[in-house]
DNA sequence: ACTCATATGGCAATACATTGATGGATCAGA
DNA sequence: TCTGATCCATCAATGTATTGCCATATGAGT
């Protein structure tokens, strides 16, 4: 098997696994009216360091790792859930933090149950060595990508 | 690091590499008008042991892992394209068999080299043991997130 | 014949995700 | 002050991707 049939296959597995990932993934937070992409922003805003006072979009961006107009669809959407809010920055008038309000915080804690059982479901088979190495695996694989979609798009 | 952040990050870049695996390879072919989708299907319909006589929606179904009303639509648009096209079959009414057109053919031979490249520069500093692995990780996971769809739904 | 399962297609709703173009508000430097 | 860059938002188009429900046609077994 040469190295276009194994890549060709890695790349079906990654676009397969992706697809499971968000059915599943959906399907867990469900009860709660979330999605995969939503539990991932919250998740980001949720992080310690920037629980207090949140990320700026365009931080999220980079963080995510999507386009401005997608991320704008789903933080309209947690806005009007009523669990994210945009609050202006003193310093900078152009930056808007986004962060948890005290809903998204409860709804926040409340589906982390649900996660940790999915992740836990989802890995069952996996070490801990194993999650290292996909984790190291698909960081160089995202860097990979991500050196060639920013090669012409800056 | 405990398991749970170890999930977490490794979540988070299935869900980066794959969209951007999206953005990238849609890219690379989209002088051919293609997307990651569209090359998903007709890279499995161009296999030699199916070349001939196509496969079965529900094969193709099975094939990529993805719902039956998201695929007819991608073939809705490859057959409006004339790239594939839906024949019945002798033995079974039910079926159809789902094969590349001569112009179909002719689009998958142009393509290819273009995906030749975006694999090599994809996995560009990848060894060959890399790829293997990764893609054996991948199709572990991809069958436990499996499991786990299909538990409920069937 | 009748019934049940299978295979496919259609319609509708919702949510991602991309590209492209446009506009407005703000900041920083010449 | 003017000029350009930055940050955010909006509108539009296209293409995935899911769920759910209904319809049709065929096959298989009783």
């Amino acid at each position: 098997m040469g190295r276009f049939d194994i890549a060709n296959r890695l790349f079906l597995r990654l676009y397969q696994a992706s697809n499971l990932m968000h059915k599943t993934g959906t399907r867990a937070v469900s009860v709660f009216g979330a999605t995969t992409q939503q539990w991932a922003v919250l998740g980001a805003l949720s992080r310690p360091a920037v629980h207090q006072r949140g990320m700026t979009v365009k931080d999220l961006i980079a963080f995510l790792m999507v386009s401005r107009q997608n991320l704008t669809a789903v933080l309209d959407r947690l806005e009007g859930a009523g669990l994210v809010e945009r609050v202006r920055i003193v310093g900078d008038g152009r930056l808007r933090h986004v962060r948890l309000t005290a809903a998204g915080d409860r709804n926040w804690s409340e589906m982390l149950a649900s996660i940790r059982d999915y992740y836990a479901d989802a890995l069952a088979d996996f070490s801990t060595e194993d999650c290292l190495l996909l984790f190291r695996l698909l960081d160089r694989l995202r860097d990979s990508l991500g050196r060639i979609a920013g090669a012409e798009s800056e």
